[in-house]
DNA sequence: AGCACGCCGACT
DNA sequence: GTCGGCGTGCTC
């Protein structure tokens, strides 16, 4: 066979070779240069045609993005020809279009976001099992019908939608009657985007209650490779009407899809953060949503200042919907600092205490939050004040009640001796993390259930649907979690949230601290039916907390966009962090240094971009890399032409985050 | 990302 | 003498 293709490519002769083909292979290629070669083929091919390309000396996958005859060219330059055409036009014309804006936009390798279009082609194994709908009907009363015909209404027109929807119930009832409406319609598609799907099988469920299994695709990574590729397959005929999925359902092929709706918009999940390309679903679903003429819906209890700015300046380009019912949960704010005045030396409060007792014996449920797992903060030397860190990333090492240190960056674990290295003194536990509190919770009350949710005790496979069904059932009365309870914890015996250390939140060295604060609270009260969330800290005259207590978001948000004005944040300016990644840290600390030279010559006469001094970020060390960034702030509408070529200069050392999630 | 080429230390 | 360490650079 491979003779008889050797054979039968020598046998070609140039004039058979017509077509000059555009191929981006599906790797990782350097920014700088073109990410598009060229190959040879005796006929045109349509754009987003699957083929494998010779180069180098290996053969990979790549996708067609442009086809053309070919002209005399300077024959020193060998072109190779493409070795194997797999599937015409595999990628749609929109799919590929989106690939390019995301490329762009992002300054991601174009193979690379191509990568993430092209799912892994492996047949399914086993027939899908065909489900029947229950015949569900969504009662909405009449305001929600105002609301669903307003969304439905301009179909053609493309815009896009902020549903501030404070109950869970509420906004899941105007949602599903207008995907509803979406299958109804001939031929119509619709997307449902979540932050992440960490309750799969309960959101799969719930779906299937809704709409028949063929009509309906849940695509997340954890779905197995061939159902996946049914499924994108089943879409591409235009068989499967209602998406369901993580960001990365937005690269499936849709044929007609006519809404696009982003739930959680709050969530920074919506953000992919550690691995390219780092796009962010509420932007993109915009341009997906935009380039399908589809109706774009933003949804969230708690929207941010980038979205809320919209409303306070009557934009339309984001028109503000408000969903009938409010929250109810009752907002309380402990100080903390009277406590200790009190000589309360305890993480809990009276009040917090109390009110748990009370939930507790009225047979409630209780869900507590903090920010740190593990056993404390950090741990230090009573004597000589070292703290005990990971060796390899140069950052505290946490505490486990299980009697040994964790570094959450890298999983290295160390037995706890309990004295400390050096000095052999006793070892001293900082702060506050989920297990302390777990037991602190057991002195007070021996008798409670009591479950901790943080990335730790989730590691094994089954351990999160475990507690989450035992939660359902009622089998736990107290759930103390990091943030990672935030999403799905509600339920309607929730009586209580308790955030145990709010100043944490509210200390972070980042402009939108505050904005972090105010949003936590909103998204809890969704999490509690008529409850109380309650909030400890040590600064209660803080605004944002003020604020929060009255569910104002008007005031809070008008403060708050002010403040980012004056100081150049954003929605007035656009972040773009630049971070750089070596093994040798005098090397990193140079590359960084020229590059910064490099952005003050070419901006200096742009008073709309400010560039930060090269500095380490937080975790500036994780195993053996180092790494440093700037930070860049453009008030311009779009990045203007001199600050985009350098970004676009950047190599692969450099790690180019438009939209960051975190600046520090 | 792969997978080359390329220039310095301990081995049959 | 060479086998092999992984530093750097290219892939139409």
């Amino acid at each position: 066979m491979n003779e008889w293709r050797l054979c039968y490519n020598n046998l070609m002769n140039k004039e058979d070779q017509k077509y000059l083909i555009s191929v981006a292979p599906l790797t990782r290629i350097s920014l700088t240069r073109d990410q598009s070669f060229f190959y040879l083929w005796h006929e045109s091919l349509p754009v987003g045609t699957l083929v494998t390309i010779p180069i180098g000396r290996r053969t990979i996958e790549g996708v067609v993005t442009n086809s053309a005859p070919d002209f005399p060219r300077d024959s020193q330059f060998q072109l190779k020809r493409i070795a194997k055409v797999l599937e015409n036009a595999f990628l749609t014309e929109r799919q590929l279009q989106l690939a390019h804006y995301i490329s762009t936009y992002y300054y991601a390798p174009l193979g690379l976001v191509l990568k993430h279009f092209v799912p892994q082609r492996t047949m399914m194994r086993g027939m899908p099992v065909s489900s029947r709908v229950k015949k569900q009907i969504v009662e909405t009363g009449p305001t929600q019908k105002k609301i669903i015909k307003k969304l439905l209404a301009d179909h053609a027109s493309s815009r896009s939608f902020f549903l501030h929807a404070p109950v869970v119930r509420d906004k899941m009832t105007i949602l599903l009657a207008l995907l509803q409406e979406i299958r109804a319609d001939d031929t119509a598609q619709a997307i449902y985007i979540l932050p992440e799907l960490m309750q799969t099988p309960y959101i799969s469920e719930f779906f299937h209650q809704f709409f028949p299994s063929e009509e309906i695709a849940i695509l997340h990574s954890k779905i197995p490779r061939g159902q996946f590729y049914h499924k994108w397959r089943a879409i591409r005929a235009g068989k499967v009407r209602i998406v369901i999925g993580t960001r990365s359902a937005l690269f499936a092929p849709f044929t007609d899809l006519k809404m696009v709706i982003v739930d959680e918009a709050h969530d920074p999940s919506h953000k992919q953060w550690d691995h390219y390309p780092l796009y962010d679903a509420r932007t993109v679903s915009r341009t997906l949503a935009q380039m399908h003429n589809a109706t774009h819906i933003l949804t969230s209890a708690a929207p941010r200042a980038v979205d809320y700015v919209h409303k306070l300046t009557k934009d339309d380009s984001l028109t503000f919907i408000q969903s009938p019912e409010n929250a109810c949960a009752k907002i309380e704010i402990v100080d903390m600092k009277k406590e200790r005045w009190d000589k309360n030396k305890s993480p809990l409060s009276r009040t917090l205490t109390y009110q748990i007792k009370t939930a507790i014996q009225k047979n409630k449920q209780v869900l507590l939050f903090v920010n740190r797992q593990g056993e404390s903060a950090f741990s230090i030397c009573s004597k000589c004040r070292s703290v005990v860190l990971c060796p390899t990333c140069n950052r505290a090492l946490i505490h486990h009640t299980s009697k040994k240190y964790v570094c959450i960056h890298c999983s290295f674990t160390k037995p706890d001796n309990a004295k400390c290295a050096a000095c052999k003194a006793p070892i001293e536990h900082i702060g506050i993390g989920t297990q302390r509190i777990a037991k602190e919770l057991h002195k007070i009350l021996p008798n409670a259930r009591i479950a901790v949710v943080d990335s730790s005790t989730m590691k094994k496979a089954d351990a999160h649907k475990n507690i989450y069904d035992a939660f359902r059932k009622k089998e736990i009365d107290v759930v103390i979690g990091t943030q990672m309870i935030t999403k799905g914890w509600h339920g309607d015996h929730v009586a209580l949230c308790g955030i145990i250390d709010m100043d944490d939140l509210l200390s972070l060295p980042t402009y939108d601290g505050n904005e972090k604060a105010f949003s936590y609270i909103m998204q809890l009260t969704a999490r509690t039916n008529h409850g109380t969330v309650l909030v400890q800290t040590f600064q209660p005259e803080n605004p944002a907390l003020l604020f929060a207590t009255t569910y104002d978001f008007n005031g809070f948000y008008e403060e708050e966009l002010a403040l980012r004005k004056v100081l150049s944040y954003p929605p007035y300016a656009q972040i773009i962090k630049i971070t750089c990644k070596g093994d040798v840290k005098e090397k990193v600390h140079k590359i960084v240094d020229e590059k910064y030279g490099q952005l003050c010559i070419a901006c200096k006469d742009d008073k709309n971009i400010r560039i930060s001094e090269p500095h380490d970020p937080i975790v500036n060390k994780v195993r053996t890399k180092y790494y440093r960034q700037i930070v860049i702030r453009s008030a311009h509408a779009q990045i203007p032409e001199h600050l985009h070529y350098i970004l676009r200069d950047c190599d692969l050392a450099w790690a180019i985050d438009v939209d960051p999630i975190s600046i520090v």
